[in-house]
DNA sequence: TAACATAAGTGGTTAATAGTGGGTTAAATT
DNA sequence: AATTTAACCCACTATTAACCACTTATGTTA
């Protein structure tokens, strides 16, 4: 089954005292009624931090739940994935506190970058993705691998 | 049948003199009343203790069952999972007593750090499992082969 | 375009919950 | 019967989550 959601943009806000991060309003208002404004963040891969809606993150965990935990890669795999994810809601501002662990790994200081990347919304210290912006661009031939599977 | 647990997030708590553990909050929270604060604690395959609700446990044992005791590698395995469990309770503040042997198979001393992995609960010493953290990451090839079976 | 209205982002206070420690009673073991 | 062990209860403290309030944008209408 596919994903409901489609997030798109950027914001830039700062994150409070209290860790609180708010969830830009074009996001927000895409959050559907049945998620109840729940959502897991977690790490992701690049040093950055992924918000799944509840519902789209119940069908990653169907994926998961084919994994045996007797093979090692998968254990490790599992592991590693699913500690640093933490279900939590938005308060009734649209905002919501982002756990100590992921701040560090994010190394987020004072702002945060929000990025909307389809079913999944990625949050980001904004100097490190300016950062990775450059270094890290795609070259031709990866472009001509994408293009196999993706028509764009 | 799969799994009605899906446990996530990580936290550290200590353990006291009377060898009594936190479980908690939001895992806690998750028991399903059916299995009545009752699971299972057990020796992990890695350095750590797992825990199941009793109602998974039940499903666990089924397909052990399927296990003939005639291989060699089945009778080992069996063995040395059934006879380190222990069925417990949580008492009425969330905590239960991890066992001795438990607590010297971990080589847990003054802090745990409790992990939720999908259907089960892992506990941890905290050192002990940032030394995995580092020495046993997943390489970028194994990567590209969960890829091929996991879209997350 | 000025005035108003609405929505969005930010900050702090209070009330509820969670984690921790210890003591008392009941049960089990020797 | 004495000692140990486990279950149960009560209490304190720190953290978290719910609530309220303010400010700055954005947009709408006269």
């Amino acid at each position: 089954m596919s994903s409901q959601y489609t997030f798109t943009g950027q914001f830039t806000f700062s994150i409070d005292s209290k860790n609180r991060v708010n969830i830009p309003a074009p996001i927000r208002r895409q959050f559907l009624k049945k998620d109840k404004k729940t959502f897991v963040v977690t790490r992701g891969i690049d040093q950055c931090a992924w918000i799944y809606p509840i519902s789209e993150w119940n069908l990653i965990q169907k994926e998961l739940n084919q994994l045996s935990s007797l093979s090692k890669t998968n254990r490790l795999f599992l592991r590693n994935h699913l500690r640093h994810a933490n279900i939590l809601k938005f308060d009734s501002q649209g905002r919501f506190v982002l756990p100590q662990s992921l701040i560090d790994y994010t190394s987020i200081k004072k702002d945060v970058t929000i990025i909307g990347v389809l079913n999944k919304i990625e949050i980001w210290n904004p100097n490190l993705l300016r950062k990775i912006d450059k270094s890290e661009e795609i070259d031709d031939q990866s472009y001509e691998q994408l293009s196999e599977r993706v028509n764009i």
